[in-house]
RNA sequence: GUGGCUGUAGCUCAGUUGGUUAGAGCACCUGGUUGUGGUCCAGGGGGUCGUCGGUUCAAAUCCGAUCAGCCACCCCA
């Protein structure tokens, strides 16, 4: 029995499910395609190194969370814990800096090996995109306008704050890091026992710990903001200006830190309160050292990526299937015509749903199952005379209709 | 990896201090209607009570382990 659940923190989709993601994806894609973004997908496993390299060896993701396996030839291979590593291998491994600049959405299943919550799965799923080639600030902001696009048209604008940040260039990020050390030195004993560990190994992660102790020390902290050198600091303003030229609300947050190592400047997470402790949304940011630490050429990029699970349970109801008209044939010998005339229905561009068995009662019974709109009923008396009964599911109204006027007169529940 | 809560029918859940054949609603199937759905009425199928082990004359009920789910920490989409 054990066997047939599936494993820890993976989900069946099934059909209501699915709906509900598909209409995250649809729209993440139709949104992309009208900023000019164009899908791609890359493959959901690569060399390991491509994931260790990228995202720091000490981040989490690399250090506990990765699915990783030797493959027969002795390679050792990591299914993707997240998307942006596989989309600039692929940048680099095909030879795109020819066509910079690029604009690509992606979608698909990410791996990472947490104990599952509210929220948090192994295998989940993330719609994403990523501006590469442009090293100034209005791409980010067009790429942070589009992620609010996105919600908005989800429906979820009322539920979602943007929360935004500037982690500095290098020069910047390394003098605010020096600082930070040296304040939280001083708080040594006040500090939790996470936070030491940060600390260590990442401390600007101290800033947004959730321990009550941590707050009061980090409440006095220096931020970001002082700093910042100039350069770092008119990359940021000029992004808020270009946020507030489109209409992009946000928050500024100076507390806020991207757990990967490949991020610079630009630091952005939308979230809502609706979904517990796992509140964040769609969350990205700028990376220009990536690809050039990877082995590419220097390019600058910006991009975020979004959990389908997360936006999927926060969406009202997707956009209804559409409704079909079913075809009942009553008796043995109208099957055939029956069968004919459904697809003849939907060539017309209809939707059809027509059983595979069962009398008028079952069928009926099937049609109002599938929220029909219509029935074409066919029995041999019918047919007989040329004719089919298109019942309204609605009104229960009958008409009789001649087979050569059938397609202009079901036209109307298209 | 750590902690708390939970596991009874496809789903949501009852199940009284351990005590006969484990229940309800919804869903499903059949009939009332030999060519007419949704409503209604009647009937029916379906559970080794997550799994394994222990205590007991007797376990869905108590104990242990294990698996899974949920929630939180951690971390993150």
């Amino acid at each position: 029995m054990v066997s047939l659940q599936p494993v820890r923190g993976t989900h069946d989709l099934l059909v209501d499910d699915k709906r509900r993601h598909v209409h995250v994806e649809e729209t993440a894609r139709a949104i992309a395609a009208r900023y000019g973004f164009e899908e791609i997908s890359t493959p959901i496993f690569e060399f390991t190194e491509v994931f260790a390299r990228t995202l720091g060896e000490t981040s989490d993701i690399v250090t506990k969370e990765m699915y990783t396996f030797d493959d027969k030839s002795g390679e050792s291979i990591t299914l993707r814990p997240e998307g942006t590593a596989g989309v600039a291998r692929a940048f680099i491994s095909g030879g795109l800096q020819q066509s910079l600049p690029l604009k690509l959405f992606y979608r698909g299943p990410m791996f990472r090996r947490e104990r599952p919550q509210k929220g948090r799965q192994r295998q989940f799923h993330q719609v994403g995109v990523e501006l590469l080639g442009p090293d100034k600030p209005m791409a980010d902001a067009e790429v942070i306008a589009m992620g609010a696009d996105f919600l908005a048209e989800l429906g979820l604008a009322g539920k979602i704050v943007c929360e935004i940040n500037t982690l500095g260039d290098t020069e910047s990020r390394n003098a605010y890091r020096d600082i930070l050390v040296g304040y939280f030195n001083d708080f040594h004993d006040r500090l939790s026992e996470d936070s030491l560990i940060r600390l260590k190994k990442n401390p600007l992660r101290v800033l947004d710990s959730k321990d009550e102790e941590d707050k009061a020390v980090v409440a006095g902290a220096p931020t970001m903001a002082d700093s910042l050198n100039d350069a770092s600091r008119r990359f940021f303003d000029d992004l808020l200006a270009s946020l507030e030229a489109v209409g992009v609300a946000y928050e500024i947050n100076h507390k806020l830190v991207r757990g990967l190592d490949y991020y610079c400047h630009t630091a952005f997470e939308f979230t809502t309160d609706a979904l517990g402790a796992q509140g964040t949304v769609l969350a990205g940011g700028r990376y220009d050292g990536l690809i050039k630490q990877m082995g590419g050429p220097p390019t600058a990029g910006v991009g975020w990526a979004a959990g389908v699970e997360r936006l999927a349970m926060l969406v009202d109801e997707p956009p209804a299937r559409p409704r079909p008209v079913a075809l009942v044939p009553v008796g043995a010998d109208t099957q055939d015509k029956a069968f004919t005339i459904a697809f003849e229905l939907r060539r017309a561009g209809l939707t059809v749903d027509m059983g595979y068995s069962g009398n008028l009662k079952k069928r009926m019974n099937r049609a109002n199952k599938v929220n029909a709109v219509a029935a074409v009923i066919l029995g041999s008396e019918e047919m007989e005379r040329g004719l089919a009964t298109v019942r309204d599911m609605e009104s229960g109204e009958q008409t009789e209709v001649p087979f050569s006027e059938l397609l202009p007169h079901m036209a109307r529940y298209r």
